[in-house]
DNA sequence: CTTTTTCCATACGCTACCGTATGCTTCCCA
DNA sequence: TGGGAAGCATACGGTAGCGTATGGAAAAAG
């Protein structure tokens, strides 16, 4: 419910009081559950962080050679029109996390645990450990980025673009 | 001046009385020279509009044969620490469009503008149309989520990877 | 030297929030 | 069955910010 508003406000638009407007109920109700807003920024924020450690784990778990297949799976899960509310979580608390310290923390653990997991996978296809990093790199940076642009315009074959690009971050 | 404050704060913290404080004036002052807030928010996003055309113009001006060499420029420029500043505002208003059909409008021209430029550098260097579109929003998208990711401790050679990720992108 | 325009300050009312204090049910349980 | 405790509502004071009204200085125009 606070995830929602979040996706869609970016956390200055998390208010306690639409919040609880938004819940049925008062303020009263909602200090009695939280101490103050920034327990509640806490509790969004770890909530967050466990469900995508979560994800993450089943996103990226695979039998042995099947990972180049894994791979595009995730690109292509995160590109996803079903997954947009999921992105906008994630570009507000990265915005979020440009200006809070904890928030910045625990999005860095989930940066690492993402880039290890996929690391993993192209490792285990056969590449270099260093051309695995960079990969697993490339891959979350192109799928945030894309997320972050307007490109609607660019191309009337925008689905053969977008598997060039797959092609070229999974593929040797 | 007040796109310093947008580039710390973000949108939401570009309020009309703190902006006139740090410049050292008054309200009344302030609104002598804009309607409303509305109005500076739209003059800030004009004057980044026009600023970033410039830029990429600048940026991906270059003499025949030159055109991978000016590629790779342009993502260590991006990437480059003295330009956190700029990166951040480019967030901040990226953050802003989620939210504003102008700002998305706005976005959306800027990055169709920046995608043909370094297309044209792509299809200059021999590459296919579809091929040259693919790779120029690869670059954009790279060099965005890599700005928008934590992963300073995932290698003690960030150099390297990042050397990896821009021959992958630019070269064939 | 007046008058007008430019530019800025002061003062005001209004809304949206935050956090606290306090009271009112409902339900458990000793 | 009476007394906590859990869960929520009402009411309050306080701050930050938006936009307007109004006045005043100073420069430009006449």
């Amino acid at each position: 419910m606070a995830t929602d508003v979040l996706a869609k406000e970016g956390i200055s638009g998390l208010r306690v009081e639409v919040l609880a407007k938004r819940c049925g109920v008062t303020k009263g109700s909602f200090y009695w559950h939280f101490k103050d807003r920034q327990a509640l920024l806490d509790a969004v924020l770890e909530r967050w962080r466990a469900g995508r450690i979560r994800d993450i784990e089943k996103t990226t778990a695979v039998q042995p050679g099947h990972e180049r297949e894994q791979l595009h799976y995730a690109i292509e899960v995160y590109g996803a029109s079903r997954n947009r509310k999921g992105m906008s979580i994630e570009l507000a608390i990265r915005d979020w996390a440009r200006r809070d310290a904890n928030a910045a923390g625990v999005v860095e653990s989930v940066d690492l645990y993402r880039l290890e997991c996929t690391r993993r996978l192209f490792t285990a296809s056969g590449m270099s450990d260093s051309e695995a990093k960079s990969r697993s790199l490339l891959l979350y940076a192109c799928v945030f980025g894309l997320s972050l642009m307007h490109y609607d315009g660019f191309d009337n074959n925008l689905l053969e673009i977008k598997q060039r690009i797959a092609q070229r971050i999974v593929e040797t």
